[in-house]
DNA sequence: CTTGACCTGTGTCTTAGACGCAGGTGTAAG
DNA sequence: CTTACACCTGCGTCTAAGACACAGGTCAAG
């Protein structure tokens, strides 16, 4: 299989194809009348797994180490298992962050609502944002310059 | 005011004002004693603003619109407007896909649990992600090379 | 043989800063 | 004054995970 091929067969771009290929994720064979890269039944297998990580977002260093592990043969569960909790523990970050933010936002729209459109001042750039969004310790010991 | 020290004044990192000021956000003027750049109470307020717009998950290059929008003299307010809605719904898919992203990593471990840890065979790296995280359409028409 | 569609490998670009480095500055001690 | 040393500066490079651009190669139709 080629590129293109390989990667409509998982579903997947060429570029990811070749960006795995790069790095050494997966290793084509040489076509020898043309110079393509070609793969094999083997590597669309580990592109498969690849890619469900990927899914799991596991980052492609996490996926490198994996790979690496069970080439070599030994079982790399415990290794995913450590980094399944660790990427569950990040997304839980992620998620309130998000959650977070919603609120942020939907606060300034509603604050906002209250002031009309305003040309900016010299120091009032923009009365929505600028209203205490969070709070930055600005030590209003003013020295200029 | 030096680099570090509008740094400290707004709670961020020198790094950051280095930032902005090489892409254009803010701009000091040069001491001519030492060649430093100096930053103006101007530019403090500006980069305020930036922080907290920051703080919103706006992207740098949406503040560089607004400013220059506010530069210019307009009301950049109907444009935060628009990008403070198309931010919101970002946020709603980020959520959304820590939730899903959550529950896939969940089923993982459940599904886990049920299974010994197994040493990877010729085309089962990882039972374990192997089994189906997601449908990618694989079609199974397996010709080789 | 030529055209044109599609494919290939390689190199560069992206975000928002973080980090490293050689050299400058400032202050205290000698 | 000189040395020492801490801190600071500007600039260049690096990051994650591919996307995109581009010059050239390949393949089937005509």
């Amino acid at each position: 299989m080629r590129v293109t091929e390989l990667a409509n067969a998982l579903n997947t771009t060429p570029d990811t194809v070749r960006y795995y290929t790069r790095i050494g994720l997966i290793e084509p064979i040489r076509s020898p009348e043309n110079g393509y890269k070609a793969y094999g039944k083997t590597v669309q297998q580990r592109l498969k797994f690849i890619l469900n990580a990927r899914q799991l977002d596991f980052s492609v260093e996490e996926i490198r180490e994996i790979l690496t592990e069970a080439d070599k043969g030994h079982t790399a569960c415990p290794l995913v298992r450590e980094i399944i909790e660790h990427r569950l523990a990040e997304t839980e970050k992620q998620f309130q962050a998000a959650l977070l933010l919603r609120e942020k936002l939907k606060n300034a729209i509603s604050d906002w609502k209250k002031k009309p459109d305003k040309a900016p001042t010299g120091h009032m750039l923009c009365h929505l944002i600028e209203g205490g969004t969070v709070e930055n310790n600005d030590s209003e010991g003013g020295n200029n310059e």
